[in-house]
DNA sequence: TGTACATCAGTGAACGCGCGTTCACTGATGTAC
DNA sequence: TGTACATCAGTGAACGCGCGTTCACTGATGTAC
């Protein structure tokens, strides 16, 4: 049963969506073609029509996952300011939120052994949101700001790693809330 | 082909340290009983003999190699010391050396899918490391002492994780000097 | 201490099962006149 | 604009394959006398 064209390319927007929600909760390895295609709506076999190969399916969900998530920030630009980034990353919802949330918190310890497209992926979206931050900071020395982008970056990831790891809601609240009143401190520590 | 007792021993300790090994560099998923039994120099059948179940193997892994290195660590010492602690984290050696490096920079972000006994064992090592920082500071105040604690813990986990995804070894390199440094200038921030 | 038997760690074939991938087929879409 | 045919997106059965797990068997270790 041909579709029309525009049915094929919202499929495809569909599949690769559904599959970045799913890559991020269950991880690539657990996550199977035959999932993707029925989270989309799609029967298993017309896979191989839009993707060479399942990791093939990895690196362009990386990419598109990215791509829109860097769009998303930068038209509204409350990414670029590090107090609101630090919040909003540093918040409980979004700790709560892995199917939504940072992919490279998701899987970017898992990135590392996937093809090198799905890595490049990645780590383009890093640089990019790094040199946003610390062109945001353009009072500060240009070395200093990007330093403090890459730590605060760091410090983001592994807390937000470090709160979904733990069982204890205490102890994971405690994580998100110091890690991020620590950045805040250090960022005014570079102001003042 | 029945073994002596200390032999038997002998080979639990060994599947234990070549599965979080082989953990460590490949993922929970990717390493199969058979791979981790062959690398113990046994075969796939004894397994059972063991452990319950792969993923009773899995937190019997992380608590093993948790108790491993922080008995290692707290008998030298150096762990409790920031500097060195950082210095030794953030080194490329360690980046380079999955695994034997980091249990949690390899398999932090994937345990949050595995047993609560697999959790509970990582959040336990990584209750002690902190906790270890921050009683190392005792002319802090408690609460700066532990905050700075969790906060460094974050940025040095998130570091090695960037530094291991990006394929740009200057880049990589960057990551980890630039974090070790803001730690570092953060801390004495505080001593001042 | 030596012998006879019971125990049980380790072996390797075998089991279901679910995976990624392929393929012949279907029927709606797109195109040519 | 309408019709006739070619295209091709989607279907679902089928394929090897490797996984976690089980089990009958082997033979060295441990134990009882």
């Amino acid at each position: 049963m041909r579709v029309s064209r525009e049915q094929v390319a919202e499929n495809r927007r569909t599949i690769l969506d559904v599959a970045s929600r799913l890559f991020r909760t269950q991880g690539f390895d657990a996550v199977t073609v035959a999932d993707v295609m029925k989270a989309a709506g799609l029967t298993h076999g017309g896979f191989y029509g839009y993707f060479k190969s399942k990791d093939d399916l990895i690196a362009q969900t990386l990419t598109h996952a990215l791509a829109n998530s860097a769009s998303a920030s930068s038209s509204s630009g409350a990414d670029a300011d590090l107090a609101h980034y630090a919040a909003a990353y540093l918040s409980p919802a979004h700790r709560d939120n892995v199917a939504a949330g940072c992919l490279i918190a998701a899987l970017g310890a898992e990135a590392v052994r996937q093809t090198p497209e799905a890595r490049a992926a990645m780590a383009t979206g890093l640089r990019e949101q790094i040199e946003r931050v610390a062109a945001n900071a353009p009072h500060l020395d240009a070395a200093v700001a990007r330093r403090n982008a890459i730590g605060s970056r760091a410090a983001m990831l592994g807390a937000v790693i470090l709160a979904r790891l733990t069982q204890d809601p205490k102890f994971s609240d405690e994580v998100l809330e110091e890690t991020k009143a620590w950045i805040l401190e250090n960022a005014q520590r570079l102001e003042g």
